[in-house]
RNA sequence: GUGCCCAUAGCUCAGCUGGAUAGAGCAUUGGAUUGCGGAUCCAAAGGCCGGAGGUUCGAAUCCUCUUGGGCACGCCA
């Protein structure tokens, strides 16, 4: 759609000039000239409004509008591709359908996986880290939307043509995971996942909780805690082989709820491995004055210049903070995979964090300090209420799985559609997948939001589970379509047959996919593209109620019909593609 | 207390760099020649865009103040 919007703008553009040399205007400024879409199609395909010449000109909007109208509908070739007419201080655009249509639909048919992929970020390396895992227990409803997050954007950035390599960092050290150890210790009596018939990181997760309940009645548990830690860094035999054996419990489990939701990673950062970087580089920048040490040893960095306050890099004894040990990762990753951009996709209670993270990487004189960023997410709660830790009521992502696959069961039981999905619980998955993804995408990332379970897995509104049914009714007529093929063959496509606004409607907006993807990653945000397809689906479904595709008697019809619902069938995949949610061909 | 973020229909959310009468979905009410899967579609009703100023030809959008809510303010991560 861009072509047509470019090139009617310079349309547009010249008549503002000719009518500013015939009246000796100067001064014309014609970035402020925008084009934008008007408000009722009826009104035309493309609007200008013209108040920002107003001035210039000392005429008033209208006068413009219908001066530049007709210059625009007399300039040569205007005849064929579309209509112009001054509406008020406005000058719309009608486009000709026809050309405009097969140009679309050629285009479709032509890139089929590839349409709506770009070289719009062709030039950038984006590095995305998202997910970043504890070992101490299993994954809840906030990394669920953590990594819809990350998983959605590294596929938008990807189809934009940016180069994009996602990381996970996984957070498998420290006092949280000797806590569960401690427990396990104690309580565990030498079970196993395998022998409780547990997933290894629920296994895990229920020692960290026995734990917690230990500690209230034994103080001392705390410094058992803080001694077992000691023993890890100084590489206690037993306690380090409890540590492998317990992680690699944890990390199993997760690896498989990644699967049940379809993240994967490009390269996986421990923090066992890297928690001491950063340090040196503290020291370095002491040397250059950039921090300063205080006489207990400890050293600070003052940010109080740049309106923020002083920060602790190391401890009094030496140690490293997350604070410092994130300045060292990062440094890492530079030298790693050279990134023109590195995106954070961390919860927004760290965006104090980032800021004093990224105030000292530049500090450090790192060039590419300027290109990080936190993509911050709010938090996300139940209609029940917030999630807390402390009262036990966060949501476990797994259950919640379960809890949507269920619900989806029950609503193809209920619809008595069995027969025709298929694998059956494969299908619940894929529904409850797609449920859980929409939602959590459809939301702007920085809000706080309601997951309702039950809202998410209908099957009308604007939900997951909506967009695949549009994608199967779809997929349902284009097989039916395959199957009595050789009743149409009497018949060719021709876009002349596309003639109702409700085709057109759907073409421009199949026409807009690319342009949205690549919003989408320009403004780091999803909910750009779940709009896109909701506002696409819900087109499509007025338009075939009221207009049968294959029950026509013009079989030239059905095949330029036909050639629409490919079109469809082919963004609707591609869209949802990048959403993380299954297309489904029956459910 | 200080800083950052959020505030749009009863509820859940859109609203692009300011532009035509502020939009969806849910819920409510009323409809759709047995229909290419009715898991759909249509319609009605529902708003001082938290409040007050300001900038502008023009503000839900930008600025200031204010109210309410969230989060952060550890030699935790």
């Amino acid at each position: 759609m861009k072509k047509y919007r470019d090139q009617w703008r310079d349309m547009v553009v010249a008549a503002l000039q000719g009518l500013a040399a015939e009246t000796n205007v100067s001064g014309l400024d014609i970035t402020s000239l925008v084009v934008e879409t008007p408000p009722k199609p009826e009104l035309g395909d493309f609007a200008f409004p013209l108040f920002p010449f107003a001035r210039v000109f000392r005429k008033a909007p209208p006068a413009i509008a219908a001066e530049v109208a007709r210059r625009v509908s007399v300039m040569p070739g205007v005849g064929g591709m579309g209509a112009v007419v001054a509406a008020g201080p406005y000058v719309n655009v009608k486009l000709t359908p026809a050309p405009v249509i097969d140009d679309i639909l050629a285009a479709i048919a032509a890139q089929g996986e590839a349409y709506g992929r770009s070289g719009a970020l062709a030039a950038q390396r984006v590095m995305l880290e998202f997910s970043c895992p504890n070992t101490n227990k299993p994954l809840h409803l906030g990394h669920l939307r953590n990594d819809a997050l990350g998983e959605s954007l590294s596929r938008i950035f990807t189809a934009a043509g940016a180069t994009l390599r996602k990381v996970n960092l996984i957070n498998d050290r420290g006092v949280h995971i000797c806590k569960s150890m401690l427990a396990y210790q104690m309580f565990g009596a030498g079970t196993t996942p395998a022998s409780e018939g547990v997933k290894g990181d629920h296994f895990v997760g229920s020692y960290y909780v026995k734990y917690a309940q230990h500690a209230k009645d034994h103080p001392e548990a705390e410094e058992e805690v803080r001694q077992m830690l000691r023993k890890w860094e100084e590489g206690d035999p037993a306690v380090v082989a409890l540590w492998k054996t317990m992680n690699a419990w944890v990390t199993e489990g997760i690896a498989q709820s990644y699967k049940r939701t379809g993240i994967s990673f490009d390269q996986v950062y421990f923090e066992s491995d890297i928690y001491k970087l950063g340090r040196s580089e503290i020291l370095a920048g002491i040397q250059k004055g950039l921090f300063q040490k205080d006489p207990d040893g400890s050293v600070w960095v003052d940010l109080t210049d740049r309106g923020m306050e002083r920060e602790v890099l190391l401890r009094s004894d030496g140690t490293s903070l997350y604070l410092t040990q994130d300045i060292g990762v990062a440094i890492q990753r530079s030298k790693d995979w050279p990134f023109d951009r590195l995106i954070y996709v961390v919860a927004s209670e760290q965006r104090h964090h980032f800021h004093v993270l990224f105030a000292v990487l530049e500090l450090l004189g790192f060039p590419w300090a300027a290109n990080l960023h936190h993509l911050a997410y709010g938090m996300v709660n139940l209609p029940e209420g917030k999630m807390k830790s402390r009262e036990g009521t966060v949501v476990d992502a797994d259950d919640l799985l379960d809890e949507l696959e269920k619900l989806a069961l029950d609503e193809i039981k209920a619809k008595e559609r069995e027969d025709d999905v298929g694998d059956l619980s494969r299908t619940a998955q894929e529904i409850a997948l797609g449920a859980l993804n929409y939602w959590l995408l459809q939301v702007t990332a920085v809000k706080d939001m309601t997951f309702d379970p039950k809202e998410s897995i209908s099957f009308n509104g604007n939900t997951g589970p909506y967009l695949q049914y549009t994608g199967a009714r779809i997929s349902s007529m284009l097989r039916k379509f395959e199957e009595r093929k050789s009743q149409y063959s009497a018949g060719a496509y021709s876009s002349a047959a596309l003639s109702l606004p409700e085709e057109w409607e759907i073409a421009k907006a199949l026409a807009l996919f690319p342009e949205t993807v690549v919003t989408a990653a320009r403004e780091l945000n999803p909910s750009v593209l779940t709009t896109y397809l909701f506002e696409l689906c819900k087109s499509f479904s007025r338009y075939y109620q009221d207009h049968p595709v294959l029950r026509n008697e013009d079989a030239g019809l059905v095949q330029s019909r036909i050639a629409l619902v490919r079109g469809m069938e082919r963004v609707v995949r591609n869209g949802l593609e990048l959403l993380g949610i299954p297309f489904l061909e029956a459910m």
